[in-house]
DNA sequence: AGATTGAGTGTAGCTTCATA
DNA sequence: TATGAAGCTACACTCAATCT
């Protein structure tokens, strides 16, 4: 059983949390306090866990009041002239590490700076490392909170760690693994962040999951190219040129693997490139009835490229894991992850930043993007733009005309 | 000592949305 | 459908601690 013990000093907060833990069947003591120079639950050395997103750069931490706290194992990260600690992060990042338990763990969202400053901060992460409890470094990019567009990292720790992992961290950078949920806003769709946990279960040699989770993706491909037959005849009854289009379906019904994300892609192209002609056919001729025929047109074409896609998609989230673990077993990937031991963090200033490790990842090329076509959609929207344009200059001129001025 | 940086700030001007 | 308030975005600009 689970007890949960919070710390808050903004009351709105506070309530939101109970919420939470109303709202998920779990019982809970928020108290009211200011993190930094208070206590009340007495949580030194007695979490099995510890979660936290505390404030990022704080420059607000009396230093006097602080230098003594038994929460501060690695001693204070640095001092300002004004005496206040020059920045708070490392504050947060001790007491979260002084809860724990003999076999804690603690998981929590940090500034990104604080895994690479410099002076007292480094002092105090080297002291960190030198525990070899840091277990895992995740970088993600801006744009993942809702109010800020600060990219961050979370930091986990853990005091059980196998005998082989000891001074060992595992770095991940997966910064250009995100989904657009609003142009501001970016979040992991479920799968990436299966794909994500995936590189963790072979770090703590958990292969069976990874496998089960490649197994799932196939399986669910498969199960989507079924789906997709009623919505990819449906169109088929209404197009306008079916040659094609039922040629590669009947290819498509029978296919597997590769080739059926493949054929999926094809038959996404040819009921778009259908549908244009359907509307271009109809523009010269708009009576009601043809008008009302392309709209349903349209919503046959939505659901089908919709359904089609989640064919490609499933197929391209388990090449995603096996082209980057063809073992089944936790290796370095450029640009994405490497298991980093304590004398390269030594030579790295005792940095913690996964980018600095993992190094530069080759290009991604979306595979849902086709060059040709979107350069032919964006030329005949211009032309429909440029003829439009040209007729309200036409028009205005008339008008000026008529005004005889 | 100078350059860089930031869960910075303020505001004009545009878009959106509810209301009459 | 016209109107105005509220909301949102992009832009210009702050300033001092930290970095080099």
């Amino acid at each position: 059983k689970l007890n949960f013990y919070g710390l808050e000093k903004n009351g709105t907060t506070i309530d939101l949390a109970k919420m939470n833990l109303a709202v998920h069947g779990l019982v809970g003591d928020i108290k009211k306090a200011i993190t930094y120079y208070e206590d009340p639950h007495n949580l030194f050395n007695k979490a099995d866990f510890v979660m936290a997103n505390p404030p990022f750069n704080v420059d607000e931490i009396d230093a006097d009041k602080v230098k003594n706290d038994p929460r501060l194992p690695f001693g204070l990260p640095g001092v300002n002239k004004k005496g206040k600690v020059s920045n708070g992060n490392y504050v947060w990042i001790s007491y979260f590490y002084s809860y724990l338990t003999e076999q804690g763990k603690a998981g929590f969202v940090m500034s990104s700076q604080a895994s690479s400053a410099g002076k007292g901060e480094a002092k105090v992460r080297e002291k960190l490392i030198e525990t070899g409890n840091v277990d895992i470094m995740i970088s993600i990019r801006s744009n993942f909170f809702y109010t800020r567009t600060v990219p961050c990292e979370l930091w986990f720790f853990n005091k059980s760690k196998p005998a082989e992992l000891k001074d060992k961290v595992l770095m991940i950078d997966v910064r250009n693994v995100f989904r657009k949920v609003t142009r501001k806003i970016y979040d992991f769709s479920p799968e990436q962040l299966q794909n994500i946990l995936s590189i963790i279960w072979l770090y703590r040699g958990e292969n069976k999951r990874f496998h089960d989770l490649v197994a799932y993706y196939q399986t669910q491909t498969i199960h989507e190219a079924g789906e997709s037959k009623p919505v990819v005849e449906a169109y088929i009854e209404k197009c306008l040129k079916a040659g094609e289009l039922r040629a590669t379906y009947k290819e498509f019904i029978v296919s597997v693997g590769d080739e059926l994300s493949l054929l999926s892609k094809k038959l996404q192209k040819l009921i778009e490139a259908d549908y244009r002609l359907m509307a271009k056919a109809v523009e010269k001729d708009s009576s009601r009835e043809k008008q009302k025929a392309l709209r349903v047109g349209e919503i046959l074409k939505n659901k089908a490229i919709e359904q089609l896609k989640l064919v490609s998609y499933f197929h391209h989230q388990a090449q995603w894991l096996t082209e980057r673990f063809p073992e089944e077993k936790l290796r370095d990937v450029e640009g994405l992850v490497k298991l980093v031991d304590k004398s390269e963090l030594k030579e790295n200033d005792w940095s913690l930043t996964p980018g600095r490790y993992v190094g530069v990842a080759p290009e991604e090329i979306d595979p849902d993007f086709d060059f040709d076509e979107t350069m032919k959609i964006i030329h005949s929207e211009l032309e429909d733009l440029n003829a439009q344009s040209s007729e309200l200059a036409k028009r205005i001129s008339d008008n000026f005309k008529k005004l005889e001025i």
